[in-house]
DNA sequence: GTCTCACTATACAGGTCTGTCTAGTACGAT
DNA sequence: ATCGTACTAGACAGACCTGTATAGTGAGAC
């Protein structure tokens, strides 16, 4: 529902009703509407790192990206699809709030997966760039309501990748 | 302050507070919250959509995409920054609500003002891959409070340009 | 002067929100 | 059998939300 509705926009009521346990219950479980937010968030990064991890299983990069933004792209083609949880929460939370640190581990975990495919260091510009394509991709996809946002976010990927691959030092951000 | 704190954390009473004027002064000039949430973007939209135009009397695309994404890194650099207001707004209304119209004619705009710099179609994929810039540069920038997201995307959106220019036929998708 | 119009201030209705509390129930361990 | 634990349903508090209604004020048109 969070990721459906939007985080305000689905109250705990709500929330009770879907999960048929009584409210007492999940704040048993929550301390706040803001820790299960973030235990939302961190399920879903759970499986995004796990993702992560078999794609680095692959000895190729070019097919490690591919393969990666192929997923993003079968997700923005679902019914379900709604942007990238990470990104739309931060819309949403606070940034003092336990979820902001969860999207943070986020964001270190993608810019960790794109630094082992480019064989570059986490601040590189070139993974900075491949951040903006996943951002991009999914927040278009979304509002635009166009899978295709992603294919073309991928294909720049590779574009990235390969200009990494041609001259390795310094590719960035002042050409 | 739909800006910096959102639109839903963005109470009437807070807006009529911080505008100094009474409620039933607002509700005579708009009509409900959605109606203020889409004359807010409204005002945004006009003011890019005038930059947009200054930008198009510069007769090089390459000095076009470079001022553009300036301005955008100007703007991340600003304490006040928060994204693009209309992604941010994005997440916030609902899909059938009048500030998504506005949304939308903004994305048509940015893809105008794209096609024309780089002289193809508004649905050529170089043209969704400079959206994808420009969207996850902003919302990177935003997340990561890092202004630097948007130095990469703008070296990412020249590279979309010159390759563009080095092939104009069919540069994108399928790569 | 008088009418009109837009404003101000403020109370209020009706709803939703989060979070707490009470009261009762099922179940396993000892 | 009794205790502890976790659950259920649901009332409730207190705050906030949007939007409306009431009552009064000031300025310009004629």
């Amino acid at each position: 529902m969070f990721y459906r509705d939007g985080i305000n926009a689905t109250g705990i009521d709500r929330v009770i009703a879907g999960a048929g346990v009584a409210k007492a219950s999940l704040y048993n479980n929550f301390a706040s509407k803001d820790e299960l937010i973030a235990a939302y968030l961190e399920a879903h990064l759970d499986r995004f790192v796990a993702r992560l991890c078999e794609l680095d299983t692959l000895t190729d990069p070019v097919e490690r990206l591919a393969r990666f933004f192929a997923g993003l792209a079968r997700s923005a083609g679902e019914a379900t699809f709604s942007g990238c949880p990470f990104a739309n929460a931060a819309v949403e939370v606070r940034p003092d709030s336990p979820a902001h640190r969860v999207i943070e581990r986020f964001y270190g975990e993608l810019a960790g997966f794109f630094a082992r495919a480019l064989g570059a260091a986490p601040d590189d510009p070139a993974v900075t760039q491949l951040v903006v394509c996943y951002d991009g991709a999914l927040s278009a996809a979304r509002i635009l309501r166009d899978p295709s946002c992603v294919a073309a976010a991928a294909a720049l990927a590779q574009s990235i990748l390969t200009a990494r691959r041609a001259r390795p030092v310094a590719p960035g951000a002042t050409n």
